[in-house]
DNA sequence: TTGTACGCGTTATCAG
DNA sequence: CTGATAACGCGTACAA
């Protein structure tokens, strides 16, 4: 609660002087130094990071933009993102938009007001028009918005190819597709792939829509394998809803992996909790935290930096709920 | 990136003015209003937090203090948390210790250089004397720090005990305790009702303590239910390690419920996804994360109330992984 | 090597 | 009803 002029009282000195020693900038005899420090000492005084932030134009934090952090799968983002940010000073500032744009809006004009110093946003509605007037660097997660908008992603298409490539591998000749919501980028990415393998595999195109939620991929599960009985695989468009599935499996008495194969696609924890252990198309999370993380403090560092586009692989994890 | 100045130079009025339209303050003539909020709408003036906090000392930003976000129990938490706190205007900033002492003090220290306004803590290690000297209220989680800092838990004792009764109700004769970590206050809560418990019933003490995570409950059951064949029941110190004994069981060829029942703790969504579903005391998440933002509104409105402690109840939920 | 004085963007007080 | 102006706490030219 001490300001810097009753430190500089204290020590005898000007406000200038206990700036300096501060900062370690300018020159500062050491006699002096010392006393200050003393004052810092006794005053238990600690530099007032608003006023900073007003002079600098800088608040040394960063936001982190997020649907929602009680779907799995960023938990471990968040906290990726945070274990990089922090060690450098700055401070993260999580924010659930709910897919709702109007709250991202809202939460976007707030960081300028705040002097944030960047943002890391995983949206599907946010565009190049909204995020062209930050003056601050922005990294998108999961989906490319624009060239001009930094960007870390994985190849949703190709990944999902490769799952399925390894489901008929294992001898699964009917897959359905418990596809997730439509307005989610990476979940059409992942049933157009399906759809484009199915047709080029001449194999049966058996589509459910789902929400991306466990209920979701229960239900949907439940009513694709009573509705077309010869299905000996699940392709889910996440791991949830691959849950889900299994779930349904149990429910109906059919034996996974034996009579039925289930896919996931996301890598969450809740897939290794369950039994059968889930096998999935595994993106790097922690990695696509980090990543970002990393782009972003490059580009505040320097910020003419072009935009960069990181594309990180997924990979295939065989555990137990495939043949 | 307006400021006030511009827009009162546009507006052809002083700063003082816009200050009153922009925070309906004191008297303005409807004409200069006018002018003015037509100055703002053209410059698209928005007012600069930082500067507002500096003069106020008040940042409206809340601190939320956790273990680790990546603990299935907190995402709701913090949802809760942020649900209640958003719409009043306050950002909320989380901040994960790792239960490091080291950390969360870091942490204080920087939130009074921030001019937080409040903050909500779980945390095992915290004392009064850590938090004395903050000026702004705080909550306790979880944990009754001290009779001066208000708090909302649960009583894990009681609820231990009922989930405990329930158990034996249904017919178990031997359960056994997974106990979590010895520094985690509530663990030690959970374990202390076991002991009771099995010595007022007569029953056999069998405790193995683990981690709270997954693997080590799994584990520490697998070397429980091969050491003492004759275990009917485990009661663990949370729903993680439930569910890592349910794998144990699976891997083990031991049929729950019928051979084994398994009485999770806390209640959190991985208990749905599991197969046999999980039966757990329940904690209600979000409501402790909502009671404990509520509390704090409320403080921060009156910072002279004397702390409130609140206690929420724990239910039992009966799934599919007992008797 | 050190101190003075101003500016960062707001709000509030006090004249007018 | 409106306008100067002094804080809020800090960093940095510019002088000394």
């Amino acid at each position: 609660m001490a300001t810097i002029k009753q430190v500089a009282q204290h020590a005898g000195v000007s406000v200038a002087t206990v700036s300096r020693v501060l900062n370690d900038k300018g020159y500062v005899h050491e006699d002096t130094r010392k006393s200050v420090l003393k004052a810092i000492e006794e005053l238990q005084y600690n530099p007032n990071s608003v006023a900073r932030s007003l002079f600098k134009k800088s608040s040394n934090t960063i936001g982190l933009l997020i649907p929602d952090i009680t779907n799995p799968f960023f938990p471990q983002l968040v906290r990726a993102v945070e274990d990089v940010m922090y060690p450098k000073g700055y401070t993260t500032i999580l924010f659930n938009s709910d897919e709702n744009i109007q709250h991202e809006l809202d939460y976007l004009k707030g960081m300028t007001s705040k002097y944030i110093d960047g943002v890391i946003v995983v949206s599907n509605t946010l565009k190049w028009e909204h995020l062209e007037r930050l003056t601050t660097p922005v990294i998108a997660l999961d989906r490319h918005i624009d060239d001009r908008i930094a960007s870390v992603t994985i190849d949703n298409y190709e990944s999902s190819l490769k799952a399925l490539e390894f489901l008929v591998e294992r001898g699964c000749k009917r897959i359905a597709h418990l596809a997730g919501p439509s307005h989610v980028f990476t979940s059409n990415e992942r049933l157009r792939a399906y759809k484009d393998f199915t047709r080029k595999n001449g194999l049966e195109e058996i589509i459910q829509e789902g929400s991306y939620e466990l209920q979701s991929g229960m239900l949907n599960t439940m009513q694709l394998l009573t509705k077309y009985q010869h299905i000996d695989a699940i392709f889910a468009g996440n791991d949830v809803m691959a849950i889900g599935a299994l779930k349904a499996a149990a429910k109906l008495g059919i034996d996974v992996p034996k009579e039925l194969s289930v896919m996931g696609f996301d890598g969450v924890e809740w897939g290794t909790a369950v039994t059968p252990e889930l096998t999935t198309m595994q993106q790097p999370i922690y990695q696509i935290g980090k990543k970002a993380a990393e782009m972003l403090l490059k580009r505040l560092e320097n910020p003419g930096l072009a935009p960069e586009h990181v594309r990180l692989n997924a990979e295939l994890t065989v555990r137990q709920s495939t043949k």
